[in-house]
DNA sequence: TCAGCCATGTAATGGGTTACATGATTGA
DNA sequence: TCAATCATGTAACCCATTACATGGCTGA
């Protein structure tokens, strides 16, 4: 009853989560947010990070200990209570299942193709060929890092979260290359004559 | 210079990209991306719909046009002007190429699964696992049938953006099933004892 | 008769971003 | 000396959703 956990945001439940791993402050969490959840999830604003700490301090579900600090900032570490891990744990495995709704901008333009030239098309699909492949090999150095740091305890679910981040990048690539193919073929077959030339109306 | 077309959200383009295919009203638009950028991006709310279309109208890039009807509503059908064209086409091969951030819940909820039960995840991720490959089924439907109607013109792009939704369903599903196959590992190796127990603290 | 489609909107709320503001310390 | 790091926050803005409101027609 008390304070009702149930309609907080989800960026409510990312904070907690990233508390659950140690206490932080403000800043930390946004570094923190950077190379975890940033990643698959998002990143939220430095600022957006501050209101947030203050509403789940409101509701109980986080302490906040100022901590001096000599020769920089004093700061504010923020951490769980009994009741903001509760939260957490109720909202993992107590809220209902939903469809991941992911919006991608490239297929958007790419949808709308038909509108605009297909070498420009193709120069954005070659640019996300090239950013899914870094990220890839990133994502495959942080598999390998973490599985170098013992095959312990909660090391588990961060492999899962890399391994489900390293598919999506492959389907990213395969994806990118089969477009690609596509669309040079066009230019292949019905090039010549008016090349950037939209044909409706 | 006029009408800066520059600065305008992402859908106002998704809304004047469906309008490159035809014109239509503001409830055909709700429609229309119900069964079709709903699947990649994301659909609008209706209210949204209407308030982009006034926003359009005013920037002089969509023309409405009252159209009365028997027995039913009188509706207002818009259609792009030659400066709505215009504006797409610099949206889709003018602007600069940025990065698909995916969100997806579900693995956030995996990544602090230390905080909850592995039951719980799995029951999630084969929730996913059923919900993608229902997906993947009705989207390979929608490839038979978009080749079925004709190697035509514009079916291309909707043929490349169809093949990226099941390249990213394929993963989704392949993801699903490696974690889910860890998860019950790990539940095979250390089960007995406490069961939900959370170690910290 | 009653649900559901057609059709368009207003109002309230909230999530989230960018820009602005401050200020000491450290290393190149 | 100058940029970057550490550290926290306010203010303005806007995208987007939900709930509310209206009302005739159609088919089960």
């Amino acid at each position: 009853m008390a304070t009702q956990t149930t309609d907080l945001p989800q960026t409510s439940f990312a904070v907690l989560g990233m508390l659950s791993f140690q206490p932080m402050s403000g800043y930390d969490l946004k570094q923190f947010a950077d190379r975890s959840i940033g990643h698959f999830y998002w990143s939220p604003a430095k600022s957006q990070i501050y209101a947030e700490l203050r509403r789940l301090k409101k509701a109980g579900l986080v302490t906040e200990q100022h901590v001096e600090q000599e020769n920089r900032p004093d700061k504010r570490v923020y951490a769980l209570t009994p009741s903001g891990r509760e939260a957490l744990a109720e909202w993992i495995d107590g809220s209902d299942y939903e469809k991941d709704v992911f919006k991608s901008n490239l297929m958007l333009r790419v949808f709308f193709g038909a509108s605009a030239s297909p070498e420009s098309l193709i120069s954005l699909l070659k640019q996300n060929l090239e950013s899914e492949t870094e990220k890839l090999a990133q994502l495959e150095g942080m598999e390998q890092q973490c599985i170098a740091s013992g095959p312990g305890h909660d090391t588990l679910f961060t492999l899962i979260t890399i391994r489900g981040g390293i598919h999506f990048a492959r389907a990213s690539i395969n994806w990118s290359q089969d477009a690609i193919k596509e669309l040079e073929e066009r230019l292949r077959t019905q090039a010549v004559g008016a090349p950037a030339q939209r044909s409706s109306r």
